[in-house]
DNA sequence: CCAAAGCAAGAGCACTGCTCTCGTTTATGA
DNA sequence: TCATAAACGAGAGCAGTGCTCTTGCTTTGG
């Protein structure tokens, strides 16, 4: 049995300090050429020790990653609930709109830890559970917006097909009780989206089509916002439509 | 120079079976394994050649990923189109959702192709111009469908903001001179946010958040078209709003 | 018909993740 | 206090990778 976890001497310090320092560079190698170019031999080389000796560390190159993915993750949620608060004054479009461009921003600061969270998993690399609650930051703001909208002001409630009614009561119980499933479920899919969004932009798939991404993004949040309930921002000349559709 | 292109002997007819079954097999090992365990030395192997040969058809690992990337986005594009010939008759909305769901169902059964076109680039690897043709299939697919729908009842033209009116024209300009600004605008982001829904769904974003992703697929996919301004299927027993929204 | 180009094969380089062994250091329990 | 067990760093080594270079052979085209 280890006994290394709990224990608290020198050797435990310089383990820790080992373990961040591993991490730190292998930070660094992800940040500047991307997970897949990450080798824990370089790791180990820039850190002066040998190769060997950073299995003691980490029982696999995986496991590395798989801290860094963690880390990530934290970041990414470190930097929303930031712009959250930093907008707490605001009205919940405005905080809506706020976590989704520090989404953006992370995400363009850092593509390739993005890349290892939202993108195609690292080869027959699978997410262990342990990432789940980190991975759940960002949506859990996003409901936390959603919520008090519409416990300020109540909020709409969209209408769904009848099939998909139970699946919308499940995932209200699994993720917010006190919010009802139709506002969940476009909130789920207003998840998906700004992913989508924010992908296919740091992925290059907006190359040659939209130039001005920026302005982009903020109308396409707009949108998402007001899919699920959140007014449409009617600021600017145009005053004319309260949403992006009017038949 | 070479003269291999145009040449029409025993060695061009060999020439062009050998680079069709080193890319078969690179297609197998991609989808067994995906694209980081693609190893040109297992192909080669697998086909009794030596891995130097293969350098001769191939100048590089990644001018052979950059060959399936092709590849990839004419098998998805082909299944798209067949999915829309298929739904021919239909109207706009099920043409769209019909896109929409074959797009879905091509990259749930090919995951490590899909991850290899629409998930993080790989490592280090920028994708040359020569995808930029086979890229634009679907897109131009569901342009189509739009553009047919604006031209036999006219379609819904949200407002845009201010700041975003240059840029949409010039994403009209380029993408569908013949189509509103605001309709392209909103294709554009629908076209981003689908690849979003399915993304999430394909790297497991959705584990344990959404259970029926076929139904809740089709939900969302309905809510994009809706959004440029297709009209919601009001089919089912709830028939109170037209929209996702109603305040 | 012969020079030029295309081709397969092999050896080799530098790199990777990972394992195993070997002394050494540290920490713990009797 | 002191022996035993665990943790540790270093090194060698294995199997694999992308890629290059050289060596002959075959096909091709002027």
């Amino acid at each position: 049995m280890t006994r290394m976890s709990t224990a608290h001497g020198a050797r435990a310090r310089a383990r820790i300090e080992v373990t961040a320092a591993i991490k730190d560079e292998a930070r660094r190698q992800l940040a500047a050429d991307g997970a897949a170019r990450l080798s824990l031999r370089a790791v180990a080389r820039e850190l002066g020790m040998v190769s060997s000796a950073l299995y003691r560390y980490f029982p696999s190159r995986d496991d590395l990653l798989t801290a860094l993915i963690i880390d990530a993750y934290d970041s990414l949620g470190e930097a929303a609930e930031a712009a959250h608060d930093a907008a707490a004054g605001s009205g919940p479009l405005q905080r809506w709109i706020a976590v989704c461009e520090a989404v953006r921003r992370w995400a363009l600061g850092h593509p390739h830890e993005y890349a290892l969270i939202y993108g195609s998993p690292v080869p027959g690399y699978t997410a262990p559970d342990t990432t789940v609650p980190a991975a759940a930051r960002v949506g859990l703001l996003l409901i936390g917006v959603v919520r008090d909208a519409y416990r300020g002001l109540g909020l709409a409630r969209p209408s769904l097909p009848a099939d998909l009614r139970p699946e919308a009561e499940r995932m209200a119980a699994d993720l917010a009780p006190d919010l009802p499933p139709e506002v969940v479920t476009v909130l789920v899919a207003a998840w998906a989206q700004l992913y989508g969004l924010v992908g296919f932009e740091l992925f290059g798939q907006f190359n040659r089509v939209v130039e001005d991404r920026e302005v982009f993004f903020r109308y396409a949040v707009g949108q998402l916002a007001h899919g699920v309930g959140l007014v449409y921002p009617q600021r600017g000349p145009a005053a004319k439509s309260p949403g992006p559709h009017n038949d």
